[in-house]
DNA sequence: TTGAAAGCGCTAACAC
DNA sequence: GTGTTAGCGCTTTCAA
């Protein structure tokens, strides 16, 4: 059963090949009659246009992409009852990824595009980020998913836009949120309106641009505040997880034991933050009574868990929406000047800082 | 800048175009030093394999495709504000096929392939669905999201799964999970194990083949029990969010305000139960102690929200990924009689019924 | 409105 | 290990 073609669909319906392609691409400068002949033809054969060859022909692909970090590992077992577990904990930290792709996906389909996605994996020529590049019009990368070196080469062939954090190319189109901002503001906050002075903050991994721009907007806080500037996190998580807001909770709690423990903790990110108040509702602390958390990027659970937690919201979603609207304009104009947007973020107060 | 070509790359590096399709495709098969040749020539001039090409002369794409459901209308505005009302309760209705979307993605990265992501849309000729097909190896359907009748064609000349929903074509594979016994096992735990007798159950669309099925099973646990048999769901719901579980909550109790209120309300799906939690602690009615609320699906919100909410999990995100097993193995034998895998579903004993 | 012919950039046999 | 040569199935001029 190898596939029919326009060929087949010409012969049957008694027209052109050309005839056959027109219908597909511009019906209207078919003939009714003619069009309704081929397109019954099409069916009866089970004719499916091959994207492959008009692709080939007319140089575009009708497809955006999207490269995203690996957070799990794909060969991880997947057991009947370590799913549950595994679900539980990742679909958090996959939240982020998530939005984006949803954003991306429909404002893609507004523009008549489908979206192509793939976690970054390392490997030869033959890479996934290659596959890719290779069959879309254009795509977006979460910061830190490709070497920044296959982006050159790629880059100067097709579209590319970099998604969160810092700008590593310059001639490329980037989007970054107010990470720096976002934390500041939210410093501010804690220690302006709710009078705290003993802070202290968890990041991130070294390499996570995110984490670090958070950690400055912590200590510019601290400085315009008179307050004491740590030069490094009271303490790093490594995966930024629930499990290591457990863990690094703990830590802090333990040790602070006997002297002063800190009035707030201010975590890279929400995933954490609420790891955090597990621990210390097992410690029997109160949140925000004895102590205040917060979190950064505003994913759903944050509003549910309780205290529901004060965050700083990230418009993950727009980010991919956005990335879009860049992709089309430069696939539009290739030749315009490279723009790096920095989309705003929004402090949300909740009650684990002890509003609402 | 039209894009380098396998004869630029040769050219530069003084080998045959043959040679430098073998280092992109099977690098092992030619001497190193002249491998090294090839991609250097290939970095400096910026060359990235066509995909469409390579697609064409070989015959496959290397993608496997996802199409879903339209669940918010792309053309929405995404004002400033807007979008943390519509992300809030979106994010629960999209979960379902984020996590399809998750599990495929990972499935198909792990056999190397990419995943090709299309909401439904309808159209004529050049719908997306049509895009999709021409430039994917094989794909998944979510029920209800393409036409029967472009299934059949398009069916014909790649292998397609059905995902979720009733098989409707029965000579394509397919995956359903098992509404049916998992709400009469839920149903029968509210039963027997808590001596429930006044049940209600909330159901979706009359079009939607899970929400009925739930019901059926909800309806067999009944006749089991010699409780009377509705034949109809106490109130049906057109869009299963978070609103209309308000909403629906609400108008039950109104309904049954002077006489006896139900002990238990069903509903077809977590995020009306979250909704309708919401409604009865609004109202001033204690779940579980005045009345239980269970749910279906297990979404990641179902054991956050207070009270934490019984549900029925079902293993979304192994749909996905048993939907790439299908398609992977059809493609290896295309004759191979069709599957139909039906997936099990646990009861998850929470707060919301009294348990835990 | 329709047809004829020339590629699009690659892979796959098959030679060497 | 490497080169030659046909296509793969479509779109795109250019004519008619």
């Amino acid at each position: 059963m190898s596939a029919p073609t326009v060929y087949d669909v010409a012969e049957r319906s008694g027209v052109s090949i050309a005839t056959v392609s027109r219908v597909y691409r511009n019906p209207d400068s078919v003939r009714a009659e003619t069009r309704d002949r081929v397109l019954d033809a099409a069916r009866s054969l089970g004719y499916v246009p091959s994207g492959n060859a008009r692709g080939l022909a007319s140089r575009t692909t009708g497809v955006l992409g999207l490269c995203f970090p690996d957070y799990a590992d794909p060969d991880a077992e997947t057991g009947a009852e370590a799913e549950a577990e595994a679900e539980a904990d990742d679909s958090a930290v996959m939240l982020y990824s998530d939005q984006i792709i949803r954003g991306m996906e429909r404002a893609a389909r507004r523009h008549g595009y489908a979206l192509l996605i793939a976690a970054s994996l390392v490997g030869g020529p033959e890479s996934l980020v290659a596959k890719v590049a290779g069959r879309v019009d254009g795509f977006a990368v979460l910061a830190k998913t490709v070497p920044t070196e296959d982006l050159e080469v790629i880059s100067r062939r097709l579209p590319i836009v970099m998604l969160a954090g810092p700008r590593e190319i310059d001639h490329l189109d980037h989007i970054e949120v107010a990470n720096s901002d976002g934390e500041r503001e939210l410093a501010r906050h804690l220690i302006r309106d709710h009078g705290l002075r003993r802070l202290a903050f968890v990041g991130g991994e070294r390499e996570s641009p995110d984490a670090q721009a958070r950690f400055r907007g912590y200590q510019e806080a601290c400085r315009e505040a008179g307050l004491p500037v740590a030069d490094e996190p009271d303490l790093r998580a490594e995966m930024m997880t629930q499990a290591e807001g457990e863990r690094t909770a703990d830590a802090l709690l333990d040790r602070a034991a006997g002297r002063e423990r800190p009035e707030a903790i201010l975590f890279a990110n929400d995933q954490m933050a609420i790891g955090a108040l597990h621990a210390l509702e097992r410690r029997g602390v109160r949140v925000p009574d004895d102590i205040a958390v917060t979190g950064f990027d505003g994913i759903p659970l944050s509003r549910i868990v309780r205290p529901s937690l004060t965050t700083v919201r990230q418009p993950m979603r727009r980010l991919g929406e956005e990335a879009v609207g860049l992709l089309i304009h430069r696939l539009a104009d290739p030749t315009r000047a490279p723009v790096s947007l920095m989309l705003p973020v929004s402090v949300t107060r909740r009650s684990s800082c002890g509003c609402g």
